[in-house]
DNA sequence: CTTCTTACA
DNA sequence: TGTAAGAA
């Protein structure tokens, strides 16, 4: 709500609109990632706008998703980001 | 005290 | 969308 401005009820309601997908703690309380804040942010600015839910929808599904960059992707470009600049070369 | 859901306005 | 209610 800080971040983005947003009342709980709208955060809530894009989620049900499943503009949003938040995780949950033990199917408890909502867990936002950083890609659900600039979602929100988006969608935030959209609606500002003058844009439905279904227009904002389509926005979502045509911009995104060439190829995802999983955790185990970003921990291996580190590794060899650090074996790059210590001089030693090689993968793994 | 806080979040969550449901439901009414 | 806001807000009241009641559960958790």
């Amino acid at each position: 709500m800080k971040l983005t401005e947003l009342s709980a009820r709208q955060i809530r309601y894009y989620e049900e609109q499943k503009l949003i997908f938040p995780k949950r703690n033990e199917g408890k309380t909502r867990q936002f990632s950083l890609n659900d804040i600039d979602r929100l942010l988006e969608i935030k600015e959209m609606l500002d706008a003058s844009f439905t839910i279904k227009e904002i929808h389509k926005q979502f599904n045509k911009e995104g998703k060439p190829e995802q960059v999983s955790d185990e992707k970003i921990r291996i470009a580190l590794y060899e980001d650090m074996m790059r600049e210590s001089g030693l070369h090689g993968r793994h």
